[in-house]
Order: C-alpha cells, then sequence, then structure tokens
DNA sequence: CTGCCACTTCAAGTCAACTTGAGGTCAAGC
DNA sequence: GCTTGACCTCAAGTTGACTTGAAGTGGCAG
C-alpha cells in the first residue's frame, strides 16, 4: 500500500500536519481512507498539494483553489472561468515585473527620494489600474482585492 | 496648493478613507499636514499607494512594504536585501506562469481527473520548491510563507 | 450665525487561515 | 499485556489587515 500517514505527507509536501487537517475540514484535499483512526493519504495528495501552494502564491483564496481544482482536480467552475482567472493572472503577472523592475530601481538608483526620480515615476505609474478580483473599483490605482492573502 | 483631502485621495487611488488612515497610522504613508482637523496628502502619495498596491499583489505584508518603500521611498533595508527580494520576485513569477499553464490545461484538456494526465502532472511537478520567505522548508513542496495575505 | 456634512478619534468587531492545547485512542514493538 | 508515540477531536486562541459605529469637530455655503 503505497499510502501516507500524516505525518509523511507534511515531511514531504512541507505542509503542517494541523495545516493538513484543517484542508481536509474545509474540502481542499481528501484521505482515502484510515488506519485505525490515522488517515491514509493517496500520492496524488502530493500534487494536489502543490497546485494550492500555486494558487496561495497566486493570492487566490482556498475557496476559490478548491473551486480550480479541489477534492479530486475536477474543476466545478466553467471553463471560461477558467480562461478569465488565467487571464487575471496575467495582469498578475505583468504588475509584479513592474514591482520586481521598480524593487531593482531602487536597490541600483541613488537618487534621495524615488518618488521624485522621474524613471521610478514612469515604472511605477504605468502599472496603475487591473488587477484580481473583478470590476475595477472607482478610479485609476485599485486596491488589490482584500484577501488576507496569506 | 495641490493638497489632497483624504476623500480625493480616496477616490483617486480606489483605496478607501479607513485604509488610508490605517496606513498612516502603522506609517505606509504620511499626510503633510492639517486642514481644520483633515488630512491633507501631497500628490506624491498617490505613487505610494500604486507601489503599497503592487507590494500586495505580490504578497507582501504591510512590513515589508513599509521596509522597501515606505513613508518616503526611501527604503530602509540594504540594498542586497532589495535584491533577494526581487530574486524571490522572479521565482514567484514563474511559479504563478506554471499556474497559468495548469489553469489553461484544465480549461482546455477534457481529461476526466487531472490529477492523472501525465502532461499535467509534469506541468505542476517542476513547480514543487522554492517560494518567497527565506530558508526553504523541510521538503519539496513548501507552503508559501505565511502572512495573511489577504 | 446656522446648519450641514465631510471629516475626525477610538474602541471594538470581522474574516481568513491557521495554530495551540487539553484530553483521548490505538497499532506496534518490547 | 504494557507502554510508547504518533496520531485523533474539538474548542479556543492568534495574526494581519482592515471595517464599523458611536460620538465629536469645524470649514464654508446660504
Amino acid at each position: 500500500m503505497k499510502f501516507l500517514d500524516i505525518g509523511v505527507l507534511s515531511e514531504r509536501s512541507g505542509v503542517p500536519p494541523s495545516t493538513l487537517r484543517y484542508y481536509e475540514e474545509v474540502g481542499l484535499i481528501a484521505s482515502v481512507g484510515r488506519h485505525g483512526l490515522r488517515r491514509q493519504y493517496g500520492p496524488e495528495t502530493l500534487t494536489q498539494l502543490a497546485l494550492i501552494s500555486l494558487g496561495k502564491t497566486a493570492g487566490f483564496s482556498l475557496d476559490e483553489i478548491r473551486g480550480m481544482f479541489g477534492r479530486d482536480g475536477v474543476p466545478d467552475v466553467p471553463r471560461a472561468m477558467m480562461h478569465a482567472r488565467a487571464d487575471a493572472l496575467e495582469q498578475q503577472i505583468r504588475r509584479l515585473v513592474t514591482l520586481r523592475n521598480a524593487l531593482r530601481h531602487v536597490a541600483e538608483c541613488p537618487a534621495e527620494s524615488h518618488m521624485d526620480c522621474p524613471k521610478f515615476q514612469r515604472l511605477v505609474r504605468v502599472a496603475s489600474h487591473a488587477q484580481r478580483g473583478g470590476a475595477q473599483p472607482p478610479a485609476s490605482i485599485a486596491t488589490g482585492g482584500r484577501k488576507p492573502r496569506r
């Protein structure tokens, strides 16, 4: 039996047992059964956990992640929605690239205050508008849809 | 005087007044003074808010963001650290690209369970290891350093 | 001068995502 | 047969990032 005890799964995935139990409680993962009291997990759970980790990195809530490939890799949202999510993700990736550039800039540029540096200004300003969460907020900059991320 | 009332700043940035006060309280932004009781903000605050939004998208905590370009665009962390952050960001970007690909895959591939699809497996498995937060967790997959993100 | 209304403060509440702790169970090795 | 240690449950606590509500203030249009 190639089944994994929670301790082993935890060690292999880097996710603490308490979190694994919590994930199971909220339906993100499922154990195949019990050995006595102990949960036994199939090896595919490792893949699922990798996906969950990715989803969290992207700032999706556990609810959203469950909708995308929760419990069995069977998405319960329509494919159009999936593509919308992917599109949003692309937006986010562009924003991250902007931030990386801004970070490199402040690490390098000797200017007193970067808020005045025209290069920096241009770098950041283009990133205004567009991020995850659906309808855009009233104005330009936008908040980055509350999710307590992490 | 080109100073902004909190209501105006809120409207232009898309950030609610309550949040702006909170940001000021924790030292992320600063008002130039008061008009009566009312806070007045300089226009550069809009740039700072754009940066904060970017930082949040990337999953940085408000503390980290303050360290990077808090209060005046003067980073109080060493530049080596800045580059390290940028490197981590690049890792994260790669992870996001993986997730986007995975998302497109499940939207397109007609397979019953994606967990079994070899293409999908390969897609996700390579994303194991590496994400933000410093020392890597015991094993492969890793969690994505707690910060509630929201 | 009056009233309005956008602002103010401060304490408390909320929410997601976990973690912690107390008290209990049970399969396996001695 | 007993102990051990990794597991179990369930309730409560924690943290970050805000939001909400009550009670007050003050610039300015009429």
